[in-house]
DNA sequence: ACGAAACATGAATCACCTTTCATGTTGGCC
DNA sequence: GGCCAACATGAAAGGTGATTCATGTTTCGT
């Protein structure tokens, strides 16, 4: 249960310096992605990353350190990929649409994304955390817009943004990550956008349900 | 990535056997849901088990069989809580209603579930798998069910079922979880029924839409 | 071109963990 | 009450991996 602040080591000050702390980086994605956290050990990520092992302790605090800036950086662009997708459509639900499909998309290409982040529960409940508040905030925040202008039905942005960002998930997971194909079904993508559809759709479909 | 499978340790035959292995499965829950895997050792189920490291090796060939055994006994739980608690439904709104109750009671009264089927992407991807194939297969009956009584629209049960279930995961993890309540809001609640009888609703909501 | 700071190295240290095993102890059947 | 299999024990063997550090090498401002 480490809870310590690691103090962060500072950042590298010459060109050498930000490339090996990059091929650090890289290399630490790809273990903890192939191996998992507890069989992730610092030998084998400087040895992916081809540098000694004391090299990692100048770049680095520890394991924690480096899985959080792993996982820091997953979370941006995967939030990056989903907002510039989402950003040109014309309506809510045609963001949710390109929204989607970026994020599947992003699952396809990086499935360490998924395997890491829900690593993280116990490595560092509190980047775990950022990450999904980063996420939904976007999101709630454009569902909230999408209320104002009477696209959307009027409910709680904040738990439809859970709410969706959960159904997504557990898609991507069953239809992207498991299954060999490598990338969502059309028919599958199609069912969930009928289900968002009905979701946010603005008509209440039981009558005189008002608050 | 240990592939390998372990020929599992005999049923105990005396009560005894019984009571310790039970001792160290209760121990390991708390062990895995507290400090996550990669930081529970033997050493520390024992203790809190009160048994002899040992021992352990009388009952468990390793930290994967006792942490497989936990995962499947949790699984077990709270499937059994949900269809329980949902059974007794008089039509599938209520049985969605009270499905979930279900599970956000277990949730709070048991974390561990959460805490530890999330680390099993790594530890045991198949039990992880199984987990949730369980749970959906039984919620895709009953959505099946449902729409053969036409209670709700048509739509593929198993998209549906994951969809739900991944949209109740993160509710969960988020209200249930995270909050030092310890359950959740009578009206985050009430909002995530909201947007599942939307996407449930028999009537589909823009019109013309059939298959 | 020089020198100080930054960076890289890998052998060595240290802490801890898994697993085995030879030896006792207990349960329950006759 | 006696006996055998089942069970429990904890010390010890054998690993593994995180982290340190004294020592070289490179970078870059001047």
């Amino acid at each position: 249960m480490s809870l310590e602040e690691t103090t962060p080591r500072p950042a590298p000050r010459t060109a050498r310096g930000a490339r090996t702390r990059a091929r650090l980086l890289q290399a630490a994605e790809d273990v903890f992605a192939t191996v998992g956290y507890p069989d992730a050990s610092i030998v084998r990520i400087t040895e992916l990353a081809g540098v000694a092992l004391g090299t990692f302790y100048v770049h680095f605090t520890g394991k924690k350190e480096i899985f959080d800036e792993v996982v820091r950086d997953l979370s941006r662009r995967v939030r990056q990929a989903m907002s510039a997708a989402s950003s040109a459509a014309p309506d809510r639900l045609q963001a949710e649409r390109e929204g989607f499909r970026a994020f599947f998309a992003f699952t396809a290409e990086h499935p360490a994304l998924y395997r890491i982040i829900r690593q993280a529960e116990f490595v560092s409940p509190e980047v775990m955390r950022r990450h999904y508040d980063d996420i939904c905030s976007g999101y709630a925040a454009g569902l909230d817009a999408a209320m104002g202008r009477g696209e959307i039905r009027g409910l709680d942005p904040e738990v439809a943004a859970w709410a969706l960002m959960g159904a997504g998930e557990l898609i991507g997971m069953r239809w992207v990550l498991w299954e060999r194909e490598g990338r969502i079904p059309e028919p599958v993508f199609e069912q969930l956008m009928a289900l968002i559809e009905g979701a946010l759709a603005p008509t209440p479909t039981t009558d005189g349900e008002r608050t």
